[in-house]
DNA sequence: CTCCGTTATGCGTCAAAGTGCATATCGAAA
DNA sequence: TTTCGATATGCACTTTGACGCATAACGGAG
């Protein structure tokens, strides 16, 4: 019979300036590639337009090239669109974090009783 | 040559009740066991005693006994210490926490460049 | 039975994360 | 050139983790 403890745990990737992905940023940049737009993003998410709009500029910021670009104005009202070095990034988290859940589940099991 | 990006995370350990163990309170554990004294334990760990107080409280009562005792007055003014329950607690986090940072920087290692 | 240092616990405070509101700016299309 | 919805950004507020202060209770040793 399985412990009724678990292992839980969260992952992040940082670079010299900083956290450049985690969790939550990543899960905002594919409602961004899905959605075309940033307030419909944060919007998804539950989350603040205001924060949402921060977390893009803090990870644009401390990325090597911008991962997601922001227009404001013309058709629509606007558009947001991740790089090609977004898309790249959340792929690489993703593989990341699939591997981090396998762990955990195993870590989990290995508990005593 | 390495990437200047790196994996960053963190582990804990939840029961039914919520989180039972995580990096500063197996600290916190392990100084406990070192010094027989939960003030002088908080203060190594540059830590307010009011809420080592509170982290203890939470933990025995998140657990399925008390990992930790606690007697007030009596020589020296009182004493804490773990029970046995509380060293194969902070024994099994440990174990699971190596392995962690094993998977740190394993996946460090495989960042792109 | 007094002393002393530790445990026990309430209350106000402070900083950081995140929200909500208000308002300005942008630019394609009609 | 007016319109419209999204981006851009400041400011005040709330929430949450943690601190600091104050004060009581405890109990072996002398």
């Amino acid at each position: 019979m399985a412990s009724q403890f678990t292992v839980h745990g969260r992952l992040w990737i940082e670079g010299p300036d900083g956290t450049v992905l985690g969790h939550g940023r990543v899960e905002l940049l594919e409602k961004i590639d899905a959605l075309g737009s940033l307030s419909a993003a944060a919007t998804a998410l539950g989350m603040s337009y205001r924060y949402a709009w921060k977390l893009v500029k803090l990870m644009n910021e401390h990325s090597d090239g911008p991962l997601i670009t922001l227009n404001a104005g013309g058709r629509g009202g606007g558009h947001a669109s991740l790089t090609e070095a977004g898309r790249e990034a959340v792929a690489t988290y993703r593989q990341t974090d699939r591997e981090f859940e396998q762990f955990l589940s195993e870590q989990s099991e290995k508990l005593p009783g």
